[in-house]
RNA sequence: GCGCCCGUAGCUCAGCUGGAUAGAGCAUUUGGCUUCGAACCAAAGGGUCGGAGGUUCGAAUCCUUCCGGGCGCACCA
């Protein structure tokens, strides 16, 4: 509803700025002031205008208040000028509260098939806690897009991409071959052994790989033999058609499957599975290769040190240098293909994203159903496939969600595809990019780890597959559980064990997203138990804690939500929202009728770090109006029936807030 | 050396495409459960917004420069 006043608000703002001084503004700035005192909007125009129009801002405030006056938008009871120039506006607040509690607002949405790629955990090991900060980014930010009974919202594709024949994935099977002298029927052996004992191959291969990176130089006189294994196993698992990459896809698949039971746990649901295997059978490189020639952004170096190789100007240098009128080669160009003919990743990449926006011509992958959800089914790639399929390529906008550290790769794809004159792609490719999570050193002791004197001073180090150091999701996960079970036992023991287990898993969910999305994107997470353990102050359960207590008050009341928001309809509401008392519940009114413009905000900025702190604001209003005032004591009937209706709109703004955020709210906690 | 990111309260972080008196959580101190559940609320202390210039009516926010820290800069993926 804020949104939808301040579009109409703009909008009366623009028409009287072109009418009276012939002037329209792109962009506008509307504001809240500091207190609510002053109003609900503010807008600082006069102060914008003063240059142009010679005039002292309060002047030009005072001339648009009065234009304003004379035909009030809907909603708005006053508009005054305040301090230097402000525009300061006040609503009407019991139309408001009305309008609020009918739940009309602004709807968001549009044309066009929107690609969200996130999670893309080499299918080799165990997800760890950096793999859920980038899943559980990916997924809200899908969640604040979709279509939903909000909102009209966006067509939207989640896919997760499957490097199922990388150097990775190689290194595992190293490790099955070489280390535990697996062949292709012993690893089918050893993972129906592990199935049967109820182990996790994704915790077999956390070790197994860290071991076998290791091995690779634990003999000095065998590195050489062991980096041409490792060189060797690669190649077999990019030719496909034989049983090291027999055993890769075994293993791969399965470790896959467990990644998509981890994020499940979550809340986190896939579309799609692009792999690796079939973007190198299926031969997309060959087509992007011949489109990039053709359009004369990879060209063949006859000179300097990568002479031989096919080569794209990187991102980010100037045009001027590159071009061909100095006959020097440009040393700094990207790598693409091999003097010895292999693509590279930027250059798979680049073909990869071609697709995505159906620009590969001719190409595209087969299909499959390989996952199935309660809703809904994912597929994944194959070289054959069913048919009939659904779509995920043809996108018209993309989100990588990928940490930060791929920034160089990810703009010399963007580059690409502003070289080959797909502007409309290269301006619609968001790299969704967010810092790592790195352990703080007393969490890594706290783990196990004997660390440095060097990495001790450190605020954070840095997680390594490699070296197996890293927290796992599932432990995480299981030790979240096992906290709020513990909290759920002791305050619910009449509850069924089942139950409690259940609302202990919603607990720990909600505290492990929302502390993944309370830190912007390019803030780095030093993880720490005591942190993502609690339940307290800044957390998911803190919020999901005020929506019991308001459920709570319902069910005692022996009203709903509905009935209770639909009651303050025809009543007096004015002379309570006006008085001093009135002013606290009308900002809880006016802060759960934000949602909408948070939503957007949270779209414009991929930050989806805005709602979450909307969702804590929101309920710590909740709870400050329910200390403040005893709901079912209230003996003044218009008066409890305010109340009522407050707690509603707030428990139904929280709810909607957490579900965007993938938390469930427990029935009770 | 080049590129990107960060530096805000004791600690961890917000600060909405420049706006009115810089805010939260944790920690500390104090007060509040016979009430709709205290996973809560109220109050207090705590700030040269890394330093210095500049732009502007106005700068934590934009520009320049310096200091400190992180991450990238392969014919690896």
């Amino acid at each position: 509803m804020y949104r939808t006043i301040q579009q109409s608000l703009l909008a009366r703002i623009q028409a009287i700025l072109l009418a009276k001084y012939d002037i329209t503004l792109a962009y506008l700035a509307v504001e809240q002031p500091p207190t609510i005192a002053l109003g609900e909007l503010a807008l600082p125009v006069a102060f914008e205008l003063a240059k142009r129009l010679r005039k002292a801002p309060r002047a030009i405030a005072t001339e648009l208040a009065a234009e304003l006056s004379s035909q009030l938008p809907e909603g708005v009871a006053s508009v005054e000028v305040a301090g230097a120039g402000y525009l300061n506006i006040r609503l009407d607040r019991a139309s408001t509260v009305r309008r609020i509690a009918s739940d009309q607002h602004a709807d968001i949405g549009g044309p066009g098939f929107r690609l969200v790629e996130h999670t893309s955990i080499n299918p080799n090991k165990a997800a760890h806690i950096g793999h859920l900060r980038n899943a559980i980014l990916g997924d809200t930010f899908q969640r604040l897009l979709r279509p939903d009974a909000y909102k009209r919202g966006y067509d939207v594709g989640v896919q997760n991409y499957i490097d199922n024949t990388g150097v990775q994935v190689a290194d595992v099977v190293v490790g099955l071959v070489h280390l535990e002298a697996k062949t292709l029927p012993s690893t089918r052996q050893l993972l129906t052994e592990l199935l049967e004992t109820n182990q996790r191959i994704d915790f077999y291969c956390w070790d197994l790989y860290a071991r076998v990176s290791q091995w690779y130089t634990a003999d000095p006189d065998q590195v050489a033999a062991r980096k041409q294994i490792r060189l060797d196993t690669l190649h077999a698992l990019e030719t496909g058609n034989n049983d090291t990459a027999a055993i890769a896809d075994l293993v791969s698949t399965a470790v896959l499957r467990r990644h998509l039971e981890t994020m499940q746990r979550i809340n986190i649901e896939y579309d799609f599975l692009p792999r690796e295997s079939e973007i190198l059978t299926l031969h997309f490189w060959d087509a992007a290769r011949a489109l990039m020639l053709e359009k004369g952004v990879l060209y063949l170096e006859t000179a300097g040190k990568n002479k031989g190789c096919y080569v794209m100007r990187r991102a980010g240098t100037a045009e001027e240098i590159a071009v061909e009128d100095s006959s020097l080669p440009d040393e700094d160009a990207k790598v693409i293909v091999r003097s010895n003919g292999t693509v590279t990743y930027v250059g798979k990449d680049i073909a990869y994203h071609l697709w995505k926006f159906g620009l590969l011509p001719g190409k595209d992958f087969g299909y499959e159903k390989f996952y199935e959800y309660p809703d809904h089914a994912c597929w994944i790639s194959t070289t054959h496939g069913e048919t009939p399929h659904p779509t995920f390529g043809k996108a018209d906008a993309i989100y990588n969600v990928i940490d930060s550290r791929q920034n160089d790769p990810q703009n010399n794809v963007i580059a690409a595809l502003r070289g080959m004159g797909y502007t409309e792609a290269a301006d619609h490719y968001t790299h969704f990019s967010y810092e790592m999570v790195a352990l703080t050193p007393r969490c890594a002791v706290e783990l196990g780890y004997t660390i440095s004197d060097e990495d001790q001073k450190k605020s954070f180090i840095e997680v390594s597959g490699r070296k197996g150091f890293g927290v796992k999701a599932d432990d995480l996960l299981d030790r979240l559980i096992l906290a709020a079970k513990a909290e759920v036992d002791t305050r619910h023991p009449e509850i069924e064990p089942d139950e409690r287990l259940t609302i202990a898993t919603q607990i720990a969910v909600g505290a492990l997203r929302y502390f993944m999305l309370r830190f912007t994107r390019n803030t780095v997470i030093a993880f720490d138990f005591k942190d993502a353990l609690s339940f307290e102050g800044e957390t998911g359960p803190y919020v999901q804690y005020a929506i019991v207590r308001a459920a709570n008050i319902f069910r005692k009341a022996n009203t709903t939500e509905v009935e209770s928001l639909s009651a303050i309809a025809t009543l007096d509401i004015e002379s309570i929202l006006n008085t001093e008392d009135g002013t606290s519940l009308w900002e809880t009114w006016l802060l759960a009728s934000k949602l909408t413009l948070l939503i957007e905000q949270c779209i414009a900025t991929a930050e989806p770090a805005h709602l979450a702190k909307y969702a804590f604001q929101l309920a710590q209003q909740f709870n400050n109006f329910y200390h403040r005032h005893h709901i079912l004591n209230e003996t003044d009937p218009t008066r409890k029936t305010l109340f009522l209706a407050t707690a509603a709109i707030a428990q139904r703004q929280m709810t909607r807030a957490l579900g965007y955020l993938g938390i469930e709210a427990p029935p009770v906690m």
